[in-house]
DNA sequence: CCCTGATTCGC
DNA sequence: GCGAATCAGG
């Protein structure tokens, strides 16, 4: 299993949110605790609550020592992962059909034709450049910092299905550059697929979960500590 | 014991 | 770059 973008992405995600390497690992499947850790440490993550700090122990040394003088004790081939191997290849499972029921209610996205360039944002005058979504989602690159973000509105769009015309899942292989890749409930799961809405042009999400992806960082003093992980947070089990 | 993250080092 | 083995604190 390689690192791939979105593999690390939600490695990354996961580590700042808080989630232990564990949970991180369980969740992108197919890759051990010390994997994770490894890589999160490669990608110059690091820090939060760490058991081990004192440096000044004597470490590599004594392990160093016990490697390379081939230890008497043969080591029990630790059953590691024993998992089916990939979890991580979700079959679109039956073609559950969704019942169209109110399907052709709402258009709730603005949805942007526009592959591109073309704004389809109707903003007629605004200074910035910026395209607003339905929750008054104010688009922003991700470099493009402005702190006083107003409080987060209460983002009560449509339901929660991602696009009435997509009433199938939109599976792994349905990834695309044109579709919300946010991640619906947790891989290896049977009903796990993903957004599948028409992405904020420029972003890897929908205008809904650009919201969700990109937050201003808030001063150290007012941050929310249980931030809202996306794939609904570490599975509880 | 279990858990955690950190570190080393062969690959 | 990757991750198993190992270490060390809770």
């Amino acid at each position: 299993m390689s690192w791939t973008e979105e593999r690390i992405a939600t490695l990354a995600k996961m580590w700042e949110g808080g989630s232990t390497a564990s949970q991180i690992a369980e969740e992108l499947g197919g890759v051990s605790r010390n994997a994770v850790i490894g890589k999160a440490h490669r990608l110059g993550l690091k820090s939060r609550p760490s058991p081990v700090k004192s440096g000044d122990k004597a470490k590599g040394k004594p392990k160093e020592a016990a490697k390379k003088a081939s230890p008497p004790k043969e080591k029990a081939p630790a059953p590691k992962a024993a998992k089916p191997a990939e979890p991580a290849a979700p079959k679109p499972a039956a073609p559950v059909r969704q019942e169209p029921a109110q399907a052709p209610a709402v258009k709730p996205a603005a949805a942007a034709p526009a592959e591109d360039g073309a704004e389809a944002a109707p903003a007629p005058k605004s200074p910035r450049v910026v395209s607003v979504g339905p929750g008054g989602f104010l688009r922003q690159g991700p470099g493009d910092q402005q702190p006083p973000i107003p409080p987060a509105p209460p983002r009560r769009l449509v339901p929660a299905k991602p696009s009435p015309e997509i009433s199938d899942k939109t599976s792994l292989l349905d990834l695309n550059d044109r579709v919300c890749r946010w991640p619906m409930g947790h891989p290896g799961e049977p009903d796990f697929h993903f957004c599948g809405e028409k992405v904020n042009p420029g972003f890897p999400y929908c205008v809904e979960h650009c919201g969700r992806a990109y937050q201003a960082q808030l001063p150290r003093g007012a941050r929310r500590p249980p931030p809202p992980l996306p794939f609904g947070g570490p599975r509880v089990r």
